[in-house]
DNA sequence: CTTACGTATCGACATTTCTCGATATATAAG
DNA sequence: CTTATATATCGAGAAATGTCGATACGTAAG
């Protein structure tokens, strides 16, 4: 749990007018907080990992099945080096999966739930307008 | 349609041996990645909201109700500039509303699709250990 | 072993993003 | 009108991220 900064006791005390109460509201918000940002780090990364434009179209063009890198750099039209990577971070995200053939990385989704995802970022963006 | 490069044409023409099949091939490809980069753009919006902790755990706090920005950043522990700002982006991204009541402003979730979004994202994160 | 090719990694530069103090705006109170 | 308070915006520095040519690595073929 975060310190209780004077910063904070200061703030909330005036608008409350007890620093005592203010104390408590302060543990309450808090403690909310806590409870929040134990996996937030976790969740970040896989939106971090979703939030460039050559990935999700990566991602998406691997909704039509796997491709190995070579097909999916000129899908996109992207250098190799840029293509390869963009896929490391989506594998590292784990929204993606490799299987080698020869000299060839084919890559995959890794779960349906990256399609799920896509969906429900699709329905926030439509909804915007 | 991005054209098709002499780059890609030259790649492909190789792996394949025939000149003509390789542009038909990229073609292919070419169209099914403009299906999809049509709508990229909204959606990598809607994720880089989401690409942050700070602004996550904002979220993940809003699903206890609604909130006034001094609460919020009590919650968090962070200055009043960085939450108001965080806040700002969530707002434009779509993600919560603002309720302005005398000089408080109250932010809410906007829409259950915030949360169904979150909750793939734990999904994804949980299935990577 | 040498060569060719597909992919991964490196490194440097450019761009974006985050942070936070300072300042501006808006509303309410005296 | 002046003051206090809640929030928004500004601006500058720091950190993270994207891009892409150059290079390294690994596999297959000659």
């Amino acid at each position: 749990m975060p310190e209780i900064t004077d910063r904070s006791v200061e703030k909330l005390a005036r608008l409350i007018g007890d620093e005592e109460r203010a104390r408590l509201k302060i543990q309450r918000l808090r403690s909310l907080a806590d409870l929040i940002e134990s996996d937030v780090q976790d969740e970040v990364s896989i939106f971090k990992a979703l939030s460039d434009p050559c990935r999700l179209a990566i991602l998406k063009l691997l909704q039509n099945g796997e491709f190995c890198v070579c097909e999916i750099m000129i899908a996109l039209d992207r250098p190799q080096s840029t293509t390869s990577h963009h896929l490391s971070i989506l594998k590292d995200a784990g929204l993606i999966k490799e299987r080698k053939v020869g000299k060839w990385s084919n890559y995959r989704l890794a779960d349906g739930a990256v399609i799920e995802i896509m969906n429900q970022a699709r329905l926030l963006s439509r909804l915007q307008k």
